[in-house]
RNA sequence: GGGGGCGUAGCUCAGUCGGUAGAGCAACGGCCUUUUAAGCCGUAGGUCGAAGGUUCGAUCCCUUCCGCCCUCACCA
């Protein structure tokens, strides 16, 4: 990959002396005692006992004074200085203690003191090299700035900068809360195909594969929806699953082409019940978080305490776009798009006219936690007519800072109804579309009421965490490679 | 895919109105037994993203390409 510098040269150098004294640098295991937290927490008793404390962290900082040295060991969380003098440890000791770089990782023992100026310190007494680091690693206090290294050797970004390691310590907190309020609910959680014979659940374009054995191409999922539903019918009444969904479009500040989605099925329920689960469930999260319903993204004060505001995408665009689709006919929601700068030469269709109208005119104004509410049909095929507004679905979306982050309907499950709506979608695309018969075999064996949602955990993360794009969330984002 | 911005040492950044480059940290050598952005003295480190073009001369100007960021489009 890179080419070796004179950098590397130099601890390659010392890596062959290292060897030469018959040291292993790169030994099996170390045994020990204490935690960084345990000796940051119980550092005053642990020092008044002149307790022998045996820590292992990787070196990040190293200030030798002749004889003495000091350095800071982190756990990638938490550092504690060392101190070591060559008449405590005697003249070989402390020379291969000069051998040493800052990334190698270094077990040592020792007893626990105070400097000078008061900073907890472990004086060395033994120390073994456990891991000799090769490649310098970045500044120490600017940190790594350039993006594109972040993303790439998002390593180096954790262990420069404790912000980004924070950033993904919340990621895996949010998720072990959502898991743990799901569990407690009493919803099972289940694990369905990534690779998939047919792709359904949304409209995005899937990502192919190929089965050597079967001589079958595969779709990587765009969704779990249809086989989550399939386990509603077999009698799991609760259902969620954390998978990774894969769309073969575009990539910017909100998408990467695979992205994590929390689904959920509840039998019995429809999408009002689901609005209140999840107002319960994001609230619930904040609180865990943050102690507090309130939350500041990207300069923008939000609150989430409930009940949030649910308005329908008619009423929506009544408000922001000054015209009522229950009267507008297609030539006029046309014109509108028109005149907000939005080319309809390819769009056919009410449906997704008004989709368009959303995203120009509502989303961007839906800052404070809101529930768009009942969409048009022809845009919601798994959704359930709704059961009093003709031309409607139970269906809402879920935005808060303008950020798409659930989609839920009372789940479609009337059989014949849902072949006509999958019919009408396949005509629609031309032929090549095939529809998922064993889906709706499974649906014509009978399905509860269910009411369903996805949401985005990526984006979900973002928002808890102050992110402004969703490659600051993923660990390790799509790129291009780099030759 | 369109538009805009960026790419200089391992990292963070200067700079050259066109005369082939500097700093801090990191590295290397020396001095230094409570430092913490340790300090002091010295040394080394760069095909200035890549390839072409204009020019006596290009890191700088032009073209193309590569990568990243922002934005628009695409994406129920």
């Amino acid at each position: 990959m890179k080419e070796e510098s004179y950098l590397l040269q130099a601890r390659r150098g010392k890596l062959e002396k290292i060897k030469s004294l018959g040291i292993d640098p790169y030994p099996y295991r170390f045994e020990r005692t204490h935690s960084f937290e345990a000796v940051i927490e119980r550092f005053d008793a642990l020092s008044a006992a002149e307790e022998t404390v045996t820590l292992a962290g990787r070196l990040i900082s190293l200030r030798g004074h002749g004889k003495t040295s000091f350095a800071h060991l982190t756990n990638g969380r938490l550092k504690i200085q060392i101190y070591i003098r060559q008449d405590e440890v005697g003249e070989s000791v402390y020379s291969l203690f000069k051998l040493l770089d800052v990334g190698d990782f270094l077990g040592v023992k020792g007893r626990l003191f105070r400097t000078k100026t008061g900073e907890p310190t472990l004086k060395v007494e033994e120390f073994k090299l456990l891991s000799k680091s090769l490649r310098p690693l970045p500044e120490k206090w600017h940190g790594l700035k350039d993006k594109e290294l972040r993303y790439r050797e998002r390593y180096l970004d954790l262990i420069a900068n404790p912000q980004t390691r924070a950033v993904f310590e919340k990621r895996t907190e949010i998720i072990r809360f959502l898991r743990s309020f799901l569990d407690k609910k009493g919803f099972w959680e289940v694990e369905t195909p990534i690779l998939q014979p047919l792709y359904g659940g949304a409209f995005a374009q899937p990502f192919l594969t190929h089965h050597q054995a079967l001589d079958q191409t595969l779709f990587l999922r765009i969704a779990d929806e249809l086989y989550l539903k399939r386990l509603i019918v077999g009698g799991f009444e609760m259902v969620y699953e954390f998978g990774k969904d894969f769309r073969n479009e575009g990539m910017d500040r909100t998408h990467n082409p695979e992205f994590t989605q929390l689904e959920l099925y509840q039998a019995y329920a429809d999408y009002q019940d689901i609005m209140e689960l999840t107002e319960e469930m994001i609230t619930g999260l904040a609180q865990f978080l943050n102690g507090s319903t309130r939350l500041s993204y990207q300069g923008e004060e939000i609150d989430l305490s409930p009940p949030w505001r649910r308005i329908s995408v008619r009423d929506s665009l009544l408000e922001w776009g000054g015209v009522d689709i229950g009267l507008a006919s297609e030539g006029e929601l046309r014109e509108l798009c028109g005149s907000q700068g939005i080319d309809t030469t390819e769009i056919s269709g009410r449906g997704k006219l008004i989709e368009k109208l959303l995203d120009q005119l509502v989303e961007p104004k839906l800052q404070q936690p809101t529930f768009l509410i009942d969409y048009p049909q022809e845009i919601s095929p798994l959704a359930k007519s709704h059961r009093s507004k003709p031309g409607v679905v139970e269906r809402f979306e879920l935005f808060i800072c303008g950020l798409e982050l659930g989609n839920a309907f009372s789940e479609l499950n009337d059989p014949l109804e849902q072949r006509k709506r999958f019919q009408a979608q396949a005509a629609e695309r031309g032929g090549e579309t095939k529809i998922d018969e064993d889906f709706l075999s499974a649906l014509e064996y009978g399905m509860p009421p269910t009411g369903g949602l996805g949401i985005g955990i990526d984006r979900l993360v973002m928002l808890f965490t102050d992110q402004p794009s969703i490659r600051d969330v993923i660990l390790f984002p799509q790129l291009r490679p780099e030759e």
